[in-house]
DNA sequence: CTACTTTTGTAGCGATCGTTCGAGAAGTAC
DNA sequence: GTACTTCTCGAACGATCGCTACAAAAGTAG
């Protein structure tokens, strides 16, 4: 199993290749990307293209892999390495609103946004995005629902709506990202957002309704 | 100006097909959306569907038209008919989580949804969607800023992050029932993004950074 | 009925889709 | 050098894309 591979070397750097196809997935979504655009984008032929990653599908998989562990994994981090729930999520809110307005790389998430408008063809995409949200969803959820327990958030605290609510606030700034919002836009959302944050003082008497300040 | 019209009559229901066409677009948006699946949607003949709406572009504006003036009506009518704007948005958000996750209709809002994945050559329905969603922006910013400028909410409200927000929590509650979030999730968010409505009570001592309870 | 108008279904247009074949190029192994 | 392996390039595959020419069908007008 020596380390040195025969036959003609790849005129190409597969890391850069799959970068660029990450840029182009994240710009344009699965379906409305052709193989045309990548090939002009790599700079590389169909045939090597082919060669090196398979095909369409397999390309967008592996770019959605490695999108997640690089551009997408503030949010893991947010999660993981602080201690308290809402620092972690004022932090991921923050983070977000700069990630999704880098003026050197596209708008918004290409998890979120790039399997939105698909062919029937490509459902198992979709299903694997969804997929992908949940977890986060259900990662943020387990934050909230441990800091609940711990006694840092009030008891009566829904983990799921909050999570909920605050997967649904991510969604809209990328949205918002892709519409032209700016960064002091996207940090000042996440800062609105943070004010519904559960607190001790802001138990609500009943649970029918809205609350409703006049 | 006779009304009567000679030559072979339709065989179909314009308005039925348009109703199939916005159906179509609404689930899968604009691009993803071929002339195969709204002939066999709608169950006429590619020449019938040309002959009726022009071309593919031209039906889909036509349907977007008709979308918001029914489906998508709701908005502004919260606006225009409720007098507080925060009652306006309450009810915004709550008619939102209806129409978002009806069972006899696609998921989310078309108008939010249609054109997120397109090819280059689609800009245009692109930025007419976007425009579309910076006039909804622009509306509830000015029905803040008259409540603002009315007393009825604090001098200090910025209408334009407080419009950004409720439109990102829109668009999040979009994505959400299209991830299959059920009604009262979305009812739920709607209700913990009200919690971030400014009252005379919540006025922040200092501005640079963001309010963190422990 | 005939003349006229419009719609219908079939069939196919050129372009692009994702994908691959085959020949030559460019490297290593000996 | 020759043998072998892998990659690159141009070309083209069948399928689908948005769209339309054409002729038969189905109505009204007289």
């Amino acid at each position: 199993m020596g380390g040195v591979k025969t036959g003609r070397p790849r005129s190409f750097d597969r890391d850069r290749a799959l970068e660029g196809a990450i840029a182009v997935f994240w710009e344009h979504g699965y379906d409305a990307t052709s193989i045309a655009m990548l090939t002009k984008a790599l700079g590389i032929g169909a045939p090597s293209l082919y060669a090196a990653f398979g095909d369409k599908r397999a390309l967008f998989l592996e770019a959605l892999d490695r999108y997640i562990r690089t551009y997408g994994a503030f949010t893991e981090r947010a999660l993981a390495e602080e201690p308290n729930a809402y620092d972690a999520v004022e932090r991921l809110l923050r983070e977000a609103a700069a990630a999704y307005t880098r003026p050197d790389r596209p708008r918004g998430c290409l998890l979120i946004t790039a399997a939105t408008n698909c062919a029937p063809q490509s459902a198992d995409i979709v299903a694997r995005l969804r997929g992908l949200r949940a977890m986060g969803v259900r990662a943020l959820e387990a934050k909230i629902d441990a800091a609940t327990r711990s006694g840092r958030l009030p008891a009566h605290t829904d983990a799921h709506v909050l999570a909920t609510f605050y997967s649904a606030v991510l969604q809209g700034m990328s949205a918002q990202a892709r519409d032209g919002a700016t960064t002091s836009d996207l940090e000042q959302v996440a800062e609105t957002a943070l004010r519904a944050w559960p607190s001790a003082a802001d138990q609500r008497t009943g649970d029918s309704g809205l609350a409703a300040p006049k």
